[in-house]
DNA sequence: ATCCGGACAT
DNA sequence: ATGTCCGGAT
C-alpha cells in the first residue's frame, strides 16, 4: 500500500480568527466566516489527530476497508483487524479471489458479519465490472454492496480528496450542537445536517477537513460531557452560546434486553463434532456454531427456581426432531452468558454422543430455520472455520475438556444437572 | 451493567 | 421512521 505522509503537517495556522458575533451560524450564508471555521478546524486537526493505520494510506482499498470495519464498531477493536485482514487480502484482486470462510474467519470476533460477505461481494463486482479499481465517484460506490453515503464520501474524500460529504455519528454530534436552531435544538433532521456537511465542506482539503470533523466528535464534541474550552470552534457554535451544549445528545433509544436462555450441545461422532452454519439474515449470518436449542420458553414455564435444564430424554427428543439425529445426552461442561443486541443469552453447553451404531456420513440436513448447512468436523479443524463468537468459546472449552478427560467413553458419558459456574 | 456505532430492510 | 445486526471498552 501506498505509504508516505497524507496530510502533511505544514505549519500551524498563527492567523487570528476574527471574533464572531453572536447569531446562529449559517454555513450557506457567511463564506467568510465559513473559511475561518475550516481553517480552525484542520489547524486543531494537525496538532490534535490520533495516529491510526488507515490515516498512514492514501490507497483507496486499504482505507474502504478500514471504513466498512469501523462502521458500528470502535477504533481499538478495529486496529488488530484491519492489520492482519491487510496481510492476508492486500488488495481488491486478492479479497476477490479469496475463499468466502477465509474473509469470514479474518472477519471473525469483529461482529456484523453482513459487513465481510459484503466487502467480499463488492470486491468481486469491482473486479468484474470496474476493472479492479475502486471506483471514485458517489453513485458507484454506493452501487455496490456495504457501502452507503457516509463510506461512499469517506473512500472519495480520503483516498481521493474530492469534497465529497461524510455524515456519522461524531460529525452528527459535532453538527447538531453547531447548527442547531435555538428555538429547537433537538430537531434537526439528518437531511439538514448532510446539506450541511456538504455547505461546510472546503473545496480543497475535504480529506483533512473530514477526518477534523469526525476527530472533534471523537476527542471534544463527546456526547456526555463535551469539552467545549477546549473546542476550536466553540465560537461558532449555536448550543455553545447559548449554554445549551449538554440538551442536545444523542438520545439512545432505550430498548431493554430480553433474556434468552440457550442449550448448545456438542455431539459427537467417532473424533468429529456436528457443526452447523448460521442462515442468511438472523444473527451470525454465514458463522458455524454449535447446535443450539432455545429453550427460554421451557425455563419460563417450569418455574425460576427450578434447573435451567429440561430433561434429558426432551432435549435428545427435540434434537432428533429438528436435526434427525440420535443423540445421547452427555454432561454439562459451560455455561456462559453472551450479550448481542437486544439480547442476554445464558447458554449451557452440553456434550452428546451419536446413539446409532451406524456412522451418519454426510451431516444431517438441518431442517430448523435458521441453519442453511451442517458438516463433522475433526477437532483440529475448528481453528479453519469462521464461529461466532459463542461458538469459538463452546469450541476452546470443548478442547480443554477434551485433552483434560481424554479417556472418556461414551459408556462414561452420563447427563448431570449443570454444575453453577458462575 | 451501560455505552458506542452505518447499512439495509421494512 | 424504526428495528436489526455484534463485540469490546468502560
Amino acid at each position: 500500500m501506498p505509504r508516505g505522509k497524507p496530510y502533511p503537517m505544514c505549519r500551524a495556522d498563527k492567523r487570528t480568527a476574527s471574533r464572531t458575533h453572536a447569531g446562529a451560524f449559517d454555513p450557506a450564508s457567511d463564506g467568510r466566516r465559513r473559511a475561518a471555521f475550516q481553517r480552525r478546524l484542520i489547524a486543531w486537526f494537525r496538532r490534535h489527530a490520533r495516529s491510526f493505520p488507515w490515516r498512514e494510506t492514501r490507497d483507496p482499498y486499504a482505507i474502504w476497508v478500514s471504513e466498512v470495519m469501523l462502521q458500528q464498531t470502535q477504533t481499538a477493536a478495529v486496529e488488530p483487524f484491519f492489520r492482519r485482514f491487510l496481510a492476508r487480502f492486500p488488495d481488491v484482486a486478492t479479497l476477490a479471489a479469496a475463499h468466502p470462510d477465509e474473509v469470514l474467519r479474518h472477519w471473525e470476533g469483529l461482529g456484523y458479519y453482513r459487513r465481510a460477505r459484503s466487502l467480499h461481494a463488492a470486491a468481486r463486482q469491482i473486479v468484474a465490472l470496474h476493472g479492479g479499481r475502486i471506483p471514485d465517484d458517489p453513485e458507484t460506490l454506493q452501487s455496490l454492496p456495504g457501502i452507503g453515503r457516509y463510506t461512499a464520501g469517506a473512500i472519495l474524500s480520503f483516498a481521493f480528496d474530492r469534497p465529497a460529504p461524510i455524515l456519522e455519528a461524531n460529525s452528527r454530534r459535532v453538527l447538531r450542537r453547531l447548527l442547531a436552531d435555538p428555538e429547537r435544538p433537538n430537531d434537526t433532521t439528518d437531511s439538514f445536517l448532510w446539506q450541511s456537511a456538504e455547505r461546510l465542506l472546503p473545496s480543497r482539503q475535504a480529506a483533512v477537513y473530514n477526518q477534523a470533523l469526525m476527530e472533534l466528535g471523537g476527542l471534544v464534541c463527546l456526547a456526555r460531557h463535551p469539552r467545549c474550552r477546549d473546542c476550536p470552534v466553540h465560537d461558532y457554535c449555536n448550543t455553545y452560546r447559548l449554554g445549551i451544549q449538554n440538551e442536545v445528545a444523542g438520545i439512545s433509544s432505550t430498548t431493554r434486553p430480553t433474556a434468552v436462555q440457550e442449550l448448545a450441545i456438542a455431539i459427537r461422532q467417532r473424533r468429529a463434532v456436528l457443526l452447523l452454519r448460521r442462515a442468511e439474515g438472523g444473527r451470525w449470518a454465514g458463522m458455524w456454531d454449535f447446535p443450539r436449542l432455545d429453550i427460554t420458553q421451557e425455563v419460563a414455564r417450569a418455574g425460576r427456581r427450578s434447573n435451567p435444564t429440561p430433561p434429558a430424554d426432551r432435549v435428545e427428543e427435540s434434537v432428533r426432531r429438528s436435526l434427525g439425529l440420535p443423540i445421547r445426552l452427555g454432561p454439562h461442561f459451560l455455561r456462559f452468558r453472551h450479550a448481542v443486541t437486544r439480547f442476554r443469552i445464558t447458554v449451557d453447553c452440553f456434550l452428546a454422543e451419536v446413539s446409532s451404531a451406524e456412522t451418519i456420513p454426510a451431516g444431517p440436513k438441518p431442517t430448523e430455520p435458521g441453519w442453511s448447512e451442517a458438516a463433522w468436523l475433526e477437532p483440529s479443524s475448528l481453528e479453519d472455520i469462521p464461529l461466532s463468537s459463542p461458538g469459538r468459546r463452546i469450541a476452546a472449552a470443548l478442547l480443554t475438556h477434551w485433552q483434560t478427560t481424554p479417556g472418556e467413553t461414551p459408556e462414561r458419558l452420563v447427563a448431570s444437572p449443570p454444575r453453577r459456574t458462575r
